[in-house]
DNA sequence: CTGAAAGCGCTTACAG
DNA sequence: CTGAAAGCGCTTACAG
C-alpha cells in the first residue's frame, strides 16, 4: 500500500520489457496478436508489481468516464435503495454506478461543476431539486419524474396504482374513501390523484371535493390525516400516496382512536421491508422500482443525449395484501 | 447542451486573447496578480462560452480527485443516510462524496478497480463485506467497524448505548433483561453485548446464560426473538442491538399475543423516524451517527495514509423515551 | 503582469 | 507481432 509509489503502465513495460503501449492493450484483453509467451510475461509482472490502472487517465484519453452518476434527494427514504440496486445491476457490464446527494447544504453551483466535469458518462436524475438539466453536458435520464419540459424520462404506471389500490378497497365494499395525496407539484403526485379519481368514477362512487394533501413525509402525513380526520367527509378507507406518509396517517388515525382496519382502512402506493412490521402490517401496491432503475441505466446507456425519452416502467405492479386492509365497519 | 462540443480552457484562451495558464489562474482564483481588465476579459469569455473545468483533466494533473467514497452496504438501513449527511457537510469545503454500494451481485475486483483507480482522494467504508484494504493504494478510514488487524477506524461506543439501555429499563423496575444482539462476527455487536452485560452486573442483576443472536434484520429479529419466547428465560424487558432487530421483535412478540409495554418492554440501540411511527413508538438509544460521518471524512482528510486512527465519537449520545418501555408487569 | 513548455498516465491510430 | 508518437485538458514550475 502507501499511495507514494503507484505502479504505472510505464513501470509493468520496463519490467515486461516491452512498450507501454502493449502492455495497455493485453492487459485490456484487446484482440491484439502476441506471443503467448509475451503476454504471460506482461501479466506475471503486472500481477507483481500491483498494477491498478488509472481510472482518471484512462478516462482523459478515452473520454469515457465508466461510470453513471445517479442522484438522490433523500437517503432515508426506503424507495431509493430499491432503484440504486436496479441500476447497479443494469450498469454492472458497463461500469459502475455512484450516488449522489442533494440533501442538506446543497450548493447548485458546486453541484453542477461536480457532476458535469466529465467524471460520469450520465446522469440518473431521481427527484430532489428542480434543476436546469439544459446546463448540463452530460446526458440524463430523470428517474419517476416526468417535469414539464423535460423530454427525458422513466416513469411508473402511478394512475395505475392508485386504481389497484381503489379496486381492491372497493371489492372489500369500501364506497367512501379518500386519497391522502403528495405535493401538488410533484407529478406523481397529480397523476397518482388522477387515478384515484378515475377509479372511483368508473366504480360509480362520488370523489371527495377537498384534497388532503400532505408532502410525501411521515410527518406531513400525520398531520393531514388529522385535519381530515377533523373536517373531512366521512370514509372508511385511505389510499396514501407513498409509504411514509401512510405511517404518518397510522398514527394520526390510532391517536384519534380509530381502529385500523377495523373502523379505517389503509392502503399505500410503493412497498418496502417496513410495510411488514408496522402494526397492522401495510396493504400496499408494490411498484417495479428496481425495475424503473435498472431501464433507466439502460436508456442512459444506449441513447443519443438529445433523443426524446418517455416512457413508463408498468410491469410487475402487485397488491400486496396484508392487515390495514378489510371490508368496512357496518 | 450536447457533450459534442465541450468548451475547453483553450478555447476560453483564444477567445479572451491571452494564455491558457493564465485563465486557468484567473478562473480557480489563483492569487495572481493580473492587470483587472484582463481578468474581466477571462472570466466574461468564460461564462459566455459555458465553460465548465474538466475535472478529470484537472485530477490526473494535480493527482486530487477532489471527491471522497463512502462505500454502503445497504440503502434500505436508515442509520446510512445518517452517517451520509455527517460526511457530505465535512466534505463540502474539500470536494464531493459519492456513495457506492456493496449491494447485490457486488463483484470485488471490479470494485477494487472502481474505486482505487484514482477517482477519489479517499474511502469511507460503511461495513459491508470484509475487505482486504492493504490491498488499496488510497487512502481509507473504517466507519462503524474496527476490524481486527485494521488500525483506521472510527467507532460509536456502542458498550455505552447498552448501559444506557440497561439503566433505563432497571430504572423502570425490570430485573430480566434479555439481549437481542447482532451478529457475533460484527464487533460493534461484540461491544453491544458486552455494554449489555457489564451494565446488568453492575445492577447487580444476573446475566443470562444463553445467547440470542441475530443478523441486524427485521426477520433476524423477529425468528430469534420467537425462539427466546418458546426456549430462553423468563424476561419482561428486551435490548435490541438495532432498530430492525427491534422491529423483527416486535412483531414476534405481538405474534405471541405479548404485550408491549404491559407484557415486556423494549428499547433499541440507534434512532431514525420509523422508530415514531411504530406501535407503540419504540424507545431508543440515539446514537451519534451524523457525527460521525464528519469525523470520520475529517480525520481521512487532515491524516497521513499509514498512520493509526483509532478513535470513539461517544457524543451526543441520548435516550429517546417512547411508548414501548414501561415499569414490569406485577 | 503574461507566456511557453512540460507532463500527469493512459489509449489509439499509424508504422513497420 | 511490436514500437514510437501524438494527444486527451488541464496545472505548475520556470522565464522574462
Amino acid at each position: 500500500m502507501g499511495s507514494s509509489t503507484r505502479v504505472t503502465l510505464a513501470d509493468v513495460a520496463k519490467a515486461a520489457q516491452v512498450d507501454v503501449s502493449l502492455v495497455s492493450r493485453v492487459l485490456r484483453g484487446e484482440s491484439v496478436r502476441v506471443r503467448d509467451e509475451t503476454r504471460e510475461r506482461i501479466r506475471e509482472q503486472a500481477a507483481t508489481l500491483g498494477y491498478r490502472p488509472n481510472a482518471i487517465a484512462r478516462s482523459l484519453r478515452s473520454a469515457r468516464a465508466g461510470a453513471y452518476g445517479l442522484v438522490i434527494p433523500d437517503f432515508t427514504n426506503p424507495v431509493y435503495a430499491q432503484i440504486i440496486s436496479g441500476a447497479e445491476e443494469a450498469a454492472a457490464a458497463r461500469g459502475s454506478v455512484v450516488m449522489t446527494s442533494t440533501g442538506s447544504g446543497w450548493d447548485p453551483v458546486a453541484w453542477y461543476d461536480a457532476v458535469d466535469g466529465g467524471r460520469v458518462d450520465g446522469l440518473l436524475v431521481a427527484g430532489g431539486p428542480m434543476l436546469d438539466m439544459s446546463r448540463l453536458a452530460v446526458p440524463h435520464v430523470l428517474v419517476n419524474r416526468a417535469t414539464a419540459g423535460g423530454r427525458r424520462y422513466v416513469v411508473l404506471d402511478d394512475a395505475q396504482a392508485s386504481r389497484m389500490a381503489v379496486d381492491h378497497l372497493v371489492e372489500l365494499g369500501h364506497r367512501d374513501v379518500v386519497f391522502l395525496g403528495g405535493p401538488e407539484q410533484a407529478d406523481t403526485a397529480q397523476r397518482r390523484r388522477a387515478g384515484f379519481e378515475a377509479a372511483l368514477r368508473a366504480a360509480g362512487l362520488a370523489v371527495p371535493r377537498a384534497r388532503w394533501d400532505a408532502d410525501y413525509t411521515a410527518a406531513g402525513g400525520q398531520a393531514v390525516m388529522a385535519e381530515t380526520l377533523r373536517h373531512g367527509p366521512a370514509f372508511t378507507a385511505v389510499v396514501a400516496a407513498n409509504l411514509p406518509s401512510a405511517l404518518g396517517a397510522m398514527e394520526a388515525l390510532r391517536e384519534a382512536g380509530v381502529g385500523i382496519p377495523d373502523g379505517v382502512s389503509i392502503i399505500a402506493i410503493h412497498d418496502a421491508e417496513i410495510a411488514e412490521y408496522v402494526s397492522p402490517a401495510l396493504t400496499t401496491v408494490r411498484m417495479p422500482l428496481h425495475q424503473l432503475g435498472s431501464r433507466a441505466i439502460d436508456l442512459l446507456a444506449t441513447t443519443a443525449a438529445d433523443e426524446p425519452i418517455e416512457e413508463v416502467v408498468a410491469q410487475p405492479m402487485e397488491l400486496t395484501v396484508r392487515a390495514s386492509t378489510a371490508p368496512p365497519p357496518r
